[in-house]
DNA sequence: AGTATCGTCGTTTTT
DNA sequence: CGACGATACT
């Protein structure tokens, strides 16, 4: 019983406790993986059969390192028999196993967000309706809230209440939109993300004897990240569980960040009235990190109202204060940053892999990462824009979905012209129309359009039909071989290497590569003995064909590829690094509006989600946090000013470096001299520097700087008053906000167009 | 049918 | 700025 030494008292009893329903709220760094991998361990210890053991996680990642410290623990052969994986990647086998029951075939398509969103333009366009009222985005959000709640799309467009807030919002037809796009996916026999849930739910609402099969394997589960949950989740466990109650959830509700996709944090607030013989367990003691982090942190989310009681705290050292640092532009930051670690690395010997920048939305790693080139830092984005959603990777991944469900919509669309084939947008849109006419798929309608009432020119004909012989034959050989064999097979016929190949520009080249690396992964996955997603392949089913790969990488996000241990700086969204931890942890864009977010700054809500956020993002960093703002920086193109985050102001000075710069200080001012600076590190260009290493045509544009320029006193400005701004020119105050000493004027300038200013910045003249 | 060019619009965050 | 769609031209 060696490894229970291994836990402290709160560890020790939230894994011996095994059967009933538990709690355990977990705070930042206090050892949550090792108490959810101990328990498993405790549990195969006490005889509980591996087989009957379910454990969810956020990531495939979290589930791959899980199940390889039990392997290493208790053996591979017993470890393997757990199912262990993030919601969607558990439900989409079961769904798989049991989709005909809904009608749907077990190798169906999931569609990606970019799948979902086309298919909700196209439908918007058959429809005529205005894409600028029916945003695609919008739309999409709409419908997946929905089944998140559970309500199908008919009883949307059903629903009087709902119906009212939609023509109230002037959107009456969301209901309809929604009900064709249910149609078109399962016509195209594909679910969405939130259908792998949202199905699962209706598996377990109609089919008992499946339910009870599920409840009978899953005699106990475990759950991670519980504060992330939505609904939909939230009812799916509370059905599996209902026959044993041997539900282990562990999570931190100060840890909740997905909201947006529908977590609902009120899960975690309310599983002891859910449960009422619940037990709780806290783990209150942090292992990661310093006492300033720790405290600086609590001290921050101690500003939230709701949220469940605890008190963390660390025996580690006090260590360094955090820093904050200062910079004129985004890439001075981006300088700063680059340059701080520079030094870290040379003075204290640090290798490239304990450092991490983390930011709020993935633009911001533009100027990181080109300030890290220029120092010649090696560092590596996690997540944005994933491997798998370069053009030229879901070209191939087309035909490869098209191959295993002919009926795959949104892939035919993307290849049937690509290679280039002749087919073009009016036969597309003639094809379309009439496979929704008819209610058949598309590849029926190109298979024989005259059946269909297609009007076509014989040679258009004679086209399609080509394509359709050739998915056709791809769709017969699909489970002829391995993956390999069928996936090369795929890419040389189609004619995606050959066109990739003859383009020899930069981006050709790394295209062409591309589809040769994802090759070698299909071929490594064809040797491999086991899946990489954690969940092994069913029982008995060992064959590799691209069919199984294609299900093994559908729900993986690049966050999961396993990279190596390479040493490079990470780069990531705040929301990326949930569950990491690194000694040196750099919190960039620290500025109102961008952290928070604007579109946050409006509910209290949001404003907590935000926060909790930052905390997130502090409780990542073991030895040191550098918190850096801009007081400028580019945001879709043009120059705004920024002020320094409310965030930074809610952090106790006693734990920071260097007292924040409060805001409404007059050295804040943009039109910077240089004067003394207490950091050292902050003072260098002047703004010359900012439109320099921006493009020069910017910098043509603007007007020359007049030093004489003399900014008037604003105190009486008001709506409608005429100004002169130094670069803008011209303009009329539209709109005026804020309070006084921190206002903000919206000038709608005669050249240049809508600005927003801050009045302590902006020189103006009143005209 | 295919290409070039212009205008529009947007941004959190991700399974 | 950059992606994407609509438009106009070859």
């Amino acid at each position: 019983m060696s490894y229970l030494d291994e836990l402290n008292e709160a560890q020790k009893k939230a894994v011996v406790k095994i059967d009933g329903p538990i709690m355990v709220i977990a705070g930042a760094g206090s050892g949550k993986t090792r108490v959810l991998t101990y328990r498993i361990i405790h549990m195969i210890e006490n005889n509980i059969d591996p087989f009957n053991i379910l454990a969810l996680t956020f990531t495939n990642k979290a589930a791959r390192e899980m199940k390889d410290r039990i392997s290493s623990k208790i053996g591979q052969s017993e470890a393997r028999n757990i199912w262990m994986g993030t919601f969607h990647s558990v439900f989409a086998r079961i769904l798989r196993s049991e989709a005909k029951l809904l009608g749907y075939p077990s190798n169906f398509t999931i569609y990606d967000t970019d799948d979902s969103k086309s298919l909700i333009k196209r439908i918007i366009k058959e429809l005529n309706l205005d894409d600028k009222v029916y945003k695609p985005n919008l739309v999409l959000s709409r419908i997946s809230s929905a089944k998140n709640n559970l309500i199908s799309a008919s009883n949307y467009a059903n629903n009087a209440v709902i119906q009212q807030e939609d023509s109230q919002s002037r959107k009456p037809e969301l209901g309809r939109i929604f009900q064709i796009y249910e149609k078109r996916c399962f016509q195209a026999g594909a679910m969405d993300f939130d259908d792998l849930l949202y199905k699962t739910n209706i598996l377990f609402r109609d089919f008992k004897e499946v339910l009870l099969k599920y409840q009978d394997k899953f005699r106990y589960i475990l759950v991670d990240e519980y504060q992330d949950t939505n609904f939909s989740q939230y009812l799916i466990l509370k059905k599996l569980a209902a026959r044993f109650e041997n539900i282990c959830v562990v999570g931190d509700d100060a840890q909740s960040i997905y909201s947006f996709r529908g977590a609902n944090i009120q899960n975690i607030l309310n599983f002891q009235k859910e449960y009422s013989d619940a037990q709780v367990f806290k783990l209150e003691q942090n292992y990661r990190s310093t006492q300033n982090i720790v405290n600086a942190a609590n001290g921050l989310i101690a500003k939230n109202k709701e949220q469940l009681k605890k008190d963390v705290w660390t025996e580690n050292t006090v260590g360094e204060k955090l820093k904050i640092i200062k910079t004129l532009s985004d890439n001075e930051e981006g300088f700063e940053v680059a340059n701080d670690i520079f030094y870290k690395k040379a003075n204290e010997q640090r290798a490239n892999s304990e450092f991490a920048i983390l930011y709020r939305t993935n633009s911001q790693s533009r100027a990181i990462e080109e300030a890290l080139r220029k120092k010649d830092i090696p560092y590596r984005i996690y997540g944005g824009l994933s491997f798998y959603h370069r053009k030229e990777i879901k070209d191939l991944l087309a035909y490869f979905r098209l191959a295993i469900n002919p009926k795959d919509e949104e892939a035919l669309k993307r290849v049937i012209n690509y290679p280039k084939r002749g087919i073009g947008k009016t036969t597309m849109d003639k094809i379309l129309l009439a496979a929704n006419a008819n209610e058949v798929s598309v590849l029926d309608v190109v298979h024989n359009p005259m059946q269909f009432g297609v009007q076509l020119s014989s040679a258009v004909i004679t086209k399609l039909k080509s394509f359709s012989d050739l998915i056709d034959s791809y769709h017969k050989i699909i489970d002829k071989g391995d993956a390999f064999n069928v996936a090369s097979k795929i890419a040389s016929s189609s004619g995606i290497l050959k066109e990739l190949y003859v383009d020899k520009s930069v981006e050709g080249v790394a295209r062409y590569d591309n589809i040769q690396e994802i090759l070698s992964g299909i071929k490594e996955f064809t040797e491999q003995d086991t899946i990489e997603d954690g969940i092994d392949l069913p029982e008995g089913n060992d064959k590799r064909t691209l069919d199984i790969y294609m299900q093994d990488i559908a729900l993986l996000t690049d966050t999961d590829k396993n990279k190596g241990d390479s040493n490079v700086v990470s780069l990531m969204t705040i929301h990326a690094s949930k569950g990491l931890e690194f000694p040196y942890v750099y919190i960039v864009g620290m500025e109102e509006n961008l952290f928070p977010s604007q579109l946050s700054i409006n509910s209290r809500t949001e404003l907590e989600e935000e926060r909790r956020l930052f905390y997130v993002a502090l409780t990542r960093a073991e030895t040191k946090a550098t918190l850096s703002y801009s007081t400028t920086r580019y945001r879709w193109g043009n120059l705004t000013y920024a002020e320094p985050s409310r965030f930074l102001q809610e952090l106790d000075v006693r734990y920071i470096d260097q007292a924040v710069e409060k805001r409404g200080r007059s050295d804040f001012e943009f039109n910077y001299s240089p004067k003394p600076s207490t950091s050292g590190l902050n003072q260098k260009p002047n703004p010359s520097f900012i439109n320099k290493t921006r493009n020069l045509k910017k910098v043509a544009t603007a007007q020359p700087t007049d030093p004489n320029f003399q900014a008037a006193d604003l105190s009486n400005l008001k709506k409608g008053d005429r100004v002169l701004h130094q670069r803008f020119g011209k303009g009329e105050v539209i709109k005026l906000e804020g309070s006084s000493g921190n206002l903000k004027a919206t000038v709608e300038f005669d050249q240049v167009g809508s600005k927003n200013l801050l009045l302590k910045f902006a020189k103006l003249q009143i005209l």
